[in-house]
DNA sequence: GTCTATATAATGATAGAC
DNA sequence: GTCTATCATTATATAGAC
């Protein structure tokens, strides 16, 4: 394959990306993201052959994304502690968004439930990843027997947040519960 | 209108009531509804002329549903911690449907966010309705500053456990959750 | 009130010219 | 690689017979 086809493949990635999460998946059409990368519908068809195809790319491209933070910050912050209130922070450096569209991987498994989708599991796999780091430092943070406990509660937390902060468009409500869960987190690693 | 006009149009809400819940609303079609009923695609149109008709009904009939059963706790319960921890329950006793399709309102909010959707404002009037109320609640346990403060977070934490437990699957992670918000719950009310 | 057509638009997908 | 047809299907919605 040519480089320029790699690049458009990218594009075409990161346009499809982009649309679902602020219209959702099936109401998006390939004519919306063929005009988003300005090519054919037609052409469209060069790179995925069919809708379940772009999903799968687009999935394997966030979850991509989301090992490659992850593994950073595992090198930037040495502290285990440090790199929770960083996954915290993602709420708030992404409040526009997730305030207009919610969360980005929350919203997916949501509708991809709902639709009985194939790429179902891979879109909670993503989730899985957060996860199952989330349980890591927590473990390295002392809470041996609740890691995973607290992983999965902060995990919720963050759905619940990014859910009524875009029902209500309340970005106000999303600073004060961010804060909320750092205080959380305080009281959960001190001892 | 004749009875038997009326008795069908509740029972053509009703089924898109459920299907709305279970496939979500743009992946529900008219054929679906008027299947689940029993009646063909036109006889259907005598009774909601379009989409917007038929999801504002079942909007309706969704915020009449939630106000009595507030207004029933109201009565029951003369206890307003009581009264929230029924809420709070609300996630134990449908927790099979939870698990399998979220947040009946919660879900829908975030589809129709997306869709930008005219009756978007509709469907956040029913969660409005419960912080509303769960405010009122707050503040005649005592807590007339953090009132609506404590009610948001309520919702949020309700909101993020039917999502995890949905994307997952996982019943046994909202069964711990919910006793979590009680000991919260008792944290928050005792003083 | 209930039904059978039918109109119209959009969508996912294919074929084939260049 | 990119494009222009084009097909088949489905969806919302309407018209009109009974």
């Amino acid at each position: 394959m040519g480089q320029k086809g790699d690049a458009l493949r990218q594009r075409i990635i990161a346009a499809a990306d982009q649309l679902f999460y602020e219209q959702g998946y099936e109401n998006t059409s390939f004519s919306d993201i063929a005009n988003a990368v300005n090519i054919s519908r037609g052409n469209f068809y060069f790179y995925f052959k069919s809708k379940n195809d772009i999903l799968s790319a687009v999935l394997s491209a966030r979850l991509d994304d989301v090992r490659a933070m992850l593994e950073e910050w595992e090198t930037l912050y040495p502290a285990p502690k440090l790199r929770i209130i960083h996954y915290i922070d993602i709420l708030t450096t992404n409040q526009s968004n997730v305030t207009k569209h919610g969360c980005p991987i929350g919203s997916l498994c949501t509708e991809l439930v709902k639709l009985s989708h194939d790429m179902q599991s891979q879109a909670t796999s993503i989730f899985a990843l957060f996860c199952h780091w989330l349980t890591a430092q927590f473990f390295q943070l002392g809470q041996k027997r609740n890691a995973r406990r607290l992983a999965m509660h902060l995990l919720a937390r963050g759905q619940g947040i990014a859910s009524i902060a875009n029902a209500f468009n309340d970005a106000k409500f999303l600073q004060r519960e961010v804060k909320s869960l750092k205080i959380w987190l305080d009281e959960v690693t001190q001892d």
